[in-house]
DNA sequence: CCTGTGCATTGATGTATGATAAGAAGGATA
DNA sequence: TATCCTTCTTATCATACATCAATGCACAGG
């Protein structure tokens, strides 16, 4: 909880007596590594803030095929936005790829949070833009960087998660096998690239 | 000017004499097929409703290759939101299909809008959420479905902008080359499949 | 009417990545 | 220690898509 609480109070200026009252909305939950939180079919009733552990979003394809979403830690929200806002059935999953302790923030919170303040308004707002942000920059890379150019940029752009996260889900996030990766990481060892 | 004061009283239920006030804010600007109206550098100071015509976006990649990001013809808004929202320089080109009317939509606009009316918050947040879901069934088509599916799904979707874009902007859209769409267009039509 | 320019098609060839299969290298568990 | 797993690698072959080059149209401007 000790992390939600300092991420809240760092993005939304909610004053106090409030933010106790809204504090109280949230759950915590345990999960183990493995676990299930999200299926397709079902509606996303919560976002998932990680305090600690990892967790990640992904698809199946029609062929039984793992496409990774998203991975989030220590301090990321894991969610399906769609399913959560426009109360439509997901079609994702997200399970645990560690231990994992999230804090369960519902859409209730969300709504009672934006109507008691205008910061936390604004800091949703800044929530939004950044995610769509962040795909845009997604979806150009898939359009128009090579296998190797991606997995780069996700080393560069995610350092931690390159340590913490089996390769063949790293492969399935930039969207090649995991023989292509191997084969890719062989190639940058060539050419005398480091990942340190 | 008629399209855009149709959509926004329908989008957002606005009091008379704010909507009065707002709608003044708007310039309306006409623009000649191939002429630009963002490039890569500046800052996205509008956003671009169509009134009559097609814009798209795109990025240039550094060896030259242009990446279609998204068609807007009639009724939709073409912006850079991060950009914009940010205040950063875009990294997107955005010009004109054909001959358009656009109506210009400041960020000061859309601030105004906020502070006076719930409603266009409430239409705003919806904008934004429909903005992810989009983008994300983008990328799951990028990572999972092969060139044909993605045509496929486009067609189906654009019927229209099917017939009013040039096969080579669809084939960037896509992520392939125009001789490769024009291969799985015959393949398509082998397969008695007809467009119509 | 000719001619240039942009777009779509087609064919020949190349290449990055996928598919499949097998082995090697840890980690966990008994 | 022995035995599983899971992950990662390596090798071979297959294929989707890219690249390069040529041709055919259509349409606009002289």
């Amino acid at each position: 909880m000790q992390n939600f609480t300092k991420y809240l109070k760092a993005k939304a200026n909610i004053p106090e007596p409030e933010f106790q009252l809204l504090i109280k909305k949230v759950k915590l939950k345990n999960i183990e590594k493995g676990e299930t939180l999200l299926r397709p079919g079902e509606i996303c009733r919560h976002s998932f803030f990680v305090e600690k552990g990892l967790l990640r979003s992904y698809t199946v394809d029609n062929s039984g095929k793992e496409h990774i979403i998203q991975f989030g830690s220590e301090n990321w929200i894991v969610s399906d936005r769609s399913s959560a806002f426009f109360n439509e059935p997901s079609d994702l999953f997200i399970d645990a790829i560690e231990d994992t302790n999230v804090v369960l923030i519902s859409s209730d919170f969300i709504n009672e949070a934006s109507e008691i303040s205008s910061s936390f308004r604004h800091f949703n707002q800044i929530a939004l833009q950044n995610h769509i942000r962040h795909q845009q920059k997604r979806i150009n890379l898939l359009l128009s960087a090579s296998a190797e150019t991606r997995y780069m940029n996700f080393i560069t752009l995610y350092p931690d998660l390159t340590l913490r996260v089996p390769q063949w889900m790293i492969a399935s996030y930039l969207g090649i096998t995991p023989e292509s990766l191997s084969r890719v990481r062989k190639e940058l060892a060539h050419k005398n690239f480091r990942p340190n």
